[in-house]
DNA sequence: GACACTTTACCGACTAGTTGGTAGATTAGC
DNA sequence: GCTAATCTACCAACTAGTCGGTAAAGTGTC
């Protein structure tokens, strides 16, 4: 079990710099210290690797999104630790994982397909009622719908995330939240 | 001449969809019509060619952005004329080439990553000059910076290029975009 | 205009290395 | 002794890239 969670995450890893199509069974054995046929045990074939690793990245971020909800109680905050997530990616040279699989849509499996578009439509959706709430305490305007906010935040933060990197400068990153942090306001 | 920039286009084509790491001079010889030796005749190595397809992409930008400045005189108008650029990817099903080949950045040859890097700065700094004026004509807000929203038009463009694609729903797409350019309004 | 030559654009056949994946033997722990 | 997990050793298919060769279109020059 233990092994089979390292897999999942130095696979995530090494996706999350370099892409779906990018990483092999080799290079993980070698960041795992594990033969390449021994990935084939845990993981028969790239698709299922590749679902496990887009449903344990959706499960971690269910996770942390029901732990900012009950840590921070406005939605400034609340959207503050969510942009937070994106800026420790950064920091750790990572791009989001959907994100990047995102990228080379066509050249996933259907079942991975699925999975990205179900992480996005989650974290729309959990965008849309922090700012619902922020509109009733009078934080967030109320002249643009919420389902909409919620899908511009979540593309500038992935946007920011890839051109930042891109950039190696974390200012374009901090710039693009600040900007759009500010501009959703009451 | 005309084979080499079938190349190119066909090539960028296939990035655009499935990233660099995902497509193979083998895809491009059938996808061209030539035999995959003859392609290394005209780049003799895949660097190469990613290098060039990045430049003649960046090329077509600064004509578009060119003749968006002389078409359109206000900065709305531009501000449109510049999402309609990324909507017309959406709907050809590509994703915009630079911001796919960001995804998978440390995959990448140093100097397409250079070249990378300077296509963000050259649309974010374009960008920044339309939304001086902007500011200058009342139209856009003067509240945050126009380097700050430059910023983070760009990464909401792009974000909202990759979600809309994983989605298939172009209203993903489209309400992102919308949501922002209300927010920067005056 | 005929000759020798160089260049351009392509090809089939090949290489060394990598890819995801399999078969069967071996080891470790209960 | 059984099971779970790992190994060595393989495979066919694909990867980027090289090789020698060829047909045709220039290019000079006598």
């Amino acid at each position: 079990m233990d092994t089979r969670n390292a897999l999942i995450n130095e696979a995530t890893h090494l996706v999350r710099r370099s892409g779906y199509a990018g990483f092999s069974y080799a290079h993980l054995s070698e960041v795992v210290g594990i033969r390449k046929a021994s990935i084939h045990y845990h993981f028969p074939n790239k698709e299922d690797l590749g679902l496990e690793m887009v449903e344990a990245y959706r499960e971690f971020f269910r996770g942390e999104l029901e732990t900012i909800s009950a840590r921070e109680d406005s939605a400034k905050n609340r959207l503050a630790a969510y942009a937070d997530l994106y800026r420790q990616s950064l920091q750790d040279g990572d791009g989001c994982l959907c994100g990047v699989l995102a990228a080379e849509f066509d050249n996933l499996p259907v079942a991975v397909q699925a999975a990205i578009a179900q992480f996005f439509a989650e974290n729309a959706a959990w965008l849309e009622g922090v700012l619902l709430a922020g509109r009733r305490d009078g934080s967030i305007r109320r002249d643009i719908s919420a389902t909409k906010l919620a899908r511009m935040l979540l593309a500038t933060l992935q946007g920011a995330l890839t051109t930042a990197r891109a950039h190696v400068q974390p200012a374009v990153f901090d710039d693009a939240v600040a900007a759009a942090v500010a501009a959703i306001k009451a």
